[in-house]
RNA sequence: GGCGGCUUGGCGGAAUUGGUAGACGCGCUCGACUCAAAAUCGAGUUCUAACGAGUGUGGGUUCGAGUCCCACAGCCGCUACCA
């Protein structure tokens, strides 16, 4: 730093705040059973996602959604709450693990040097954390709970009837098998085609293969026998409930696109005896299906295929499970796909429709096989292009005129709804004469919807069907640095062990290298596979994914050695008593969660899933675990990209702490621009908060000899006789509160720079207005305004109590009146004069003020006034022409 | 291709939800202090010489539009053959 700036002594007084913090336990908060918890006190439990502490250290965005979530906290503290402001770590992960592989150390060692580090960065910031309840999912005492909610899954299965998880101990009673059981478990062992990387040994989840991919590493599609749980299960109730919560509208949407609801039909088609059943949106289009589709994979390949086609449709099979590895994110590659020889009758008309095999179906949506219909559906229309099958249009747009009878050949897909035609074609305007029922023709497309499914349902040719995108989670990794699986084999079964035998740990091994096959690392430890009763551990660990699915709930009651959390500190902390913007009783838990978009699909999704099944069992009271959800924009570099290594323009907040202060940080990451906005870092913008703190320092603080500092003679504990001064601490006061609220730190901080340039002005500062504006600040920059406020009350001989511990300042709606006001004058909407006149004056007189002024005058000689428009306390438009 | 978000001075961003566009900060200019510089303090700073114009573009509603409606464009995210 240069010595040139005018500085104030935070390096000296910023760790000694947060000395005192954390031997006086300031933040520390009382929950259910401890001595001083106070349950008439309401609460606020204020949430930040966990860090994975990455060996390069915090990153410039964690501070951002921290310090909001700090100065939410320690204003609702302020006000009365009981806040809960946890923090921990996401610890389980691969680059633990891989750095475990080069070095032969254990991971824990990295992984507990790497939570060192994150520990300090997080208090050399000043954050108002409950240390105490500080959690890393590493823990044994926190995997064993992990484990233990593992087994309520594995345990419980989803009642159809009910729509909720129940213990499948109720399915034994009703005498079901051990096999029928296992059916239905949330916790499943299925053969899958999954993602593997040799590389990185181990099994990925469809959402992390691009991830992996875009590092280098090799990615293939191999059938293993993986763990999965049942998500798939709760698609209707991740949708629904989503209307509780109040969340962002955007992730909300992305929520449910991932889920993927559609409404639609399944029918059967005849194949040489055999039944093929397709899934459509559109069965009101089923009189256009001129060919069917299936999967290469569909099991009904190789049966259905005729001999004259066997070689063509096995090379082309085998060539799509190859191509699946490389780019099926290749947009623009023709459609490809051949004929199996087979041809499959159409219900609705008994026609005999080709059957073809193509890779733009794919096996693991709705039954793996498509009607294709060309007319209504771009990829059928090309696809039939390319082969010249036939298109035959079955809807046609509502607005064509009545009586447009001739089809014109289609350009392309008409994949709007309309109205139905040529369904069946017995000619435009004609219904069926045989059969009403069965003519869908002139009926909009919702409605020959509904009438294809009730013809398909009352003929058994069909069903109506709602299909999610969403599959089962494929929960299994062969990583070592997971949860292992609380899961024993024995004569090919799966077993739970008992609650007593959790934590399960993984024993060290000798080296931590993949072994380039499928087998987990795990299976490595021969002696902790091998149990003696003969049966064997499961070599699986968990996803990173288990550990974050419910930190939340432990953060609440972190020492308990008997529950994962006990019924006392869940019903507390999941009392509801804040106000919800949503038209919905709240149902989360969590009042306020903050991190980034990153997770608006997987770490919610899944969170939400083992929450709603916990809930179903019993254990918890809430259906949702976080009722209201912020996301903080991307703070990109100082070139408007996004921080990089490879582009050099990361910034370390350990260096801004260094040169400018924990206080300077907090408030330039607030002053930035709104939370949840992406924006530029600007170092010369810290400056300018740091300037603006060191003008609060200057109104309180002179400098006598270098370094030594005396309260500022200006400082008087006198009445405020400043009309002016007083209204604008009395705005600070009110518009710094209302900010807090909303999250709109960035304004509630140029208010305090109005006001600090106030007091900068007065002659006088008076005691009392001045501590009321530290009070306010405190959240911001509590080290400053401890500091200032403990040297003040000391000159003062008043008792040194923590401003982090008063009250709220209540503003005082009387100091915020102004007798006269500036009024606005417009002439046809446009500002042309400025009268100071009484707040309350009425009609007549802003009017006779108004048309007297000369500037109006000016515009409106030699015009006729047609109107005038009065706004009271504002401003009067003259309407002239 | 689909979905979502964004677009206001040289820059980050304000604007009571239809009522003074540009708060606050950065940068810049000038002045004070200083031998000088830095720091600090003070004044100014949307564009234009001016009339005027002005919130991505074009239209509309209104006494009045950054804000509401319609059409379009450009950036940024996420997602991707989902039948």
């Amino acid at each position: 730093m240069s010595d040139a700036r005018k500085p104030f002594p935070f390096r000296e007084f910023e760790p000694q705040w947060q000395q005192r913090w954390e031997s006086e336990k300031t933040f520390r908060t009382p929950g259910p059973g401890d001595p001083d918890f106070d349950p008439t006190k309401p609460k606020y439990y204020v949430l930040d996602m966990f860090p994975y502490p990455s060996g390069s250290g915090l990153h410039v965005g964690h501070p951002e959604g921290y310090t909001a979530t700090d100065i939410i906290g320690r204003y609702k503290r302020m006000n009365g709450f009981n806040v809960l402001h946890p923090m921990g770590y996401d610890a389980f992960g691969l680059p633990a693990e891989e750095h475990a592989r080069k070095t032969g150390e254990h991971p824990a060692i990295n992984t507990a040097n790497n939570i060192a580090n994150f520990r300090r960065q997080l208090k050399s910031l000043g954050f108002a954390y409950d240390w105490d309840r500080e959690i890393a999912t590493t823990d044994p005492e926190y995997v064993r709970w992990t484990q233990w909610i593992f087994l309520q899954l594995y345990n419980s299965y989803f009642c159809e009837e009910t729509n909720r998880a129940k213990p499948v101990s109720e399915l034994a009673a009703k005498g079901w098998t051990r096999e029928q059981i296992d059916e239905v478990r949330f916790a499943y062992v299925a053969n899958t085609p999954v993602w593997w990387s040799p590389d990185l040994g181990t099994v990925l989840a469809n959402e992390e293969v691009e991830e992996w991919k875009s590092k280098g590493h090799t990615v293939e599609r191999r059938p293993l026998r993986q763990w999965m749980l049942r998500i798939t299960k709760y698609a209707q109730r991740l949708i629904d409930e989503l209307d509780t919560l109040d969340w962002p509208d955007g992730i909300k949407m992305l929520q449910k696109n991932w889920i993927g609801r559609s409404e639609g039909a399944e029918v059967d088609f005849d194949v040489q005896g055999h039944k093929v059943t397709v899934f459509t949106t559109r069965p009101d289009t089923l009189f256009g299906a001129t060919y069917m589709v299936l999967a290469p994979e569909h099991p009904f390949v190789p049966e259905i295929t005729t001999a004259e086609q066997k070689d063509i449709v096995g090379s082309y099979q085998k060539s799509c499970s190859s191509k699946s590895d490389m780019d099926r994110g290749d947009l623009n590659k023709d459609k490809s796909g051949v004929f199996t020889g087979a041809y499959a009758i159409n219900p609705v008309n008994n026609e005999q429709i080709p059957i073809w095999i193509a890779d733009y179906v794919m096996m693991g949506y709705g039954t793996g096989a498509i009607m294709a219909v060309p007319a209504h559906d771009e990829r059928d229309f090309e696809f039939a292009n390319r082969f010249n099958l036939p298109i035959v249009q079955v809807v046609i747009p509502s607005d064509l005129p009545a009586g447009y009878g001739v089809l014109m050949p289609l350009k392309t897909a008409f994949c709007d709804h309309g109205i139905a035609i040529h369904s069946p074609p017995h000619g435009w305007g004609l219904k069926d004469p045989k059969g009403e029922r069965y003519c869908l023709n002139e009926l909009s497309t919702a409605e020959a919807k509904a009438k294809m499914i009730d013809w398909l349902e009352s003929n058994a040719k069909g069903k109506r069907r709602i299909q999610y995108k969403l599959r089962d989670w494929l929960f299994s990794r062969q990583r070592y640095w997971g949860e292992p699986f609380p899961i024993v084999w024995k004569d090919g079964h799966h077993h739970a062990i008992s609650d007593s035998e959790l934590p399960l740990l993984a024993p060290p091994l000798d080296d931590y290298k993949p072994s380039g096959t499928p087998e987990p690392l795990l299976s490595k430890a021969t002696d902790w596979v091998n149990r003696p009763d003969g049966s064997t551990h499961e070599t699986n660990t968990m996803p990173q994914w288990a550990g974050s699915c419910w930190y939340y709930l432990r953060y609440c009651d972190p020492g308990n050695t008997s529950r994962f959390i006990s019924k006392e500190a869940e019903a507390y902390w999941s009392s509801s008593n804040q106000p919800s913007t949503i038209n919905h009783q709240p149902s989360g838990m969590v009042d306020l969660y903050v991190g980034g978009t990153e997770h608006a699909v997987l770490h919610l999704l899944y969170a939400r899933f083992w929450h709603k099944a916990l809930f179903d069992l019993g254990h918890v009271t809430t259906p949702e675990p976080f009722q209201k959800l912020v996301n903080q924009g991307l703070i990109l570099g100082e070139d408007g990209q996004k921080m990089s290594k490879s582009r050099g323009n990361v910034v370390n907040p350990d260096d801004v702490v260094k040169e400018y202060g924990a206080d300077a940080l907090r408030l330039y990451e607030m002053f930035m621009g709104p939370l949840e906005q992406v924006k530029p870092w600007q170092m010369k913008g810290v400056e300018g908060v740091s300037r603006f703190l060191a003008r609060v320092w200057r109104v309180a603080c002179e400098e006598q000899t270098d370094g030594f500092y005396q309260i500022s003679p200006k400082i008087r504990e006198v009445p405020c006789t400043d009309k002016e001064l007083l209204r604008v601490v009395h705005e600070t006061l009110k518009k710094v509160g209302e900010d807090i609220e909303k999250l709109s730190f960035n304004t509630a901080i140029s208010q305090m720079m109005i006001c600090t340039n106030a007091f900068t002005q007065a002659d006088v500062v008076p005691l009392k207005e001045f501590t009321q504006f530290l009070t306010v600040l405190n959240p911001f920059a509590p080290h400053l305004a401890e500091e200032i406020n403990a040297r003040v009350a000391a000159v003062f001989n008043r008792p040194a109590h923590l401003l982090s511990e008063t009250t709220w300042p209540v503003y005082n709606p009387e100091a915020l009146i102004r007798s006269e006001i500036e009024f606005i004058i417009q002439v046809n909407g446009k500002l042309r004069d400025r009268l100071m006149i009484s707040k309350d004056a009425d009609e007549a007189t802003a009017t006779a003020a108004g048309l007297a002024s000369a500037k109006v005058k000016e515009h409106t000689d030699g015009k006729t006034i047609r109107k005038i428009v009065f706004v009271p306390g504002k401003l009067l438009n003259i309407v002239a022409g």
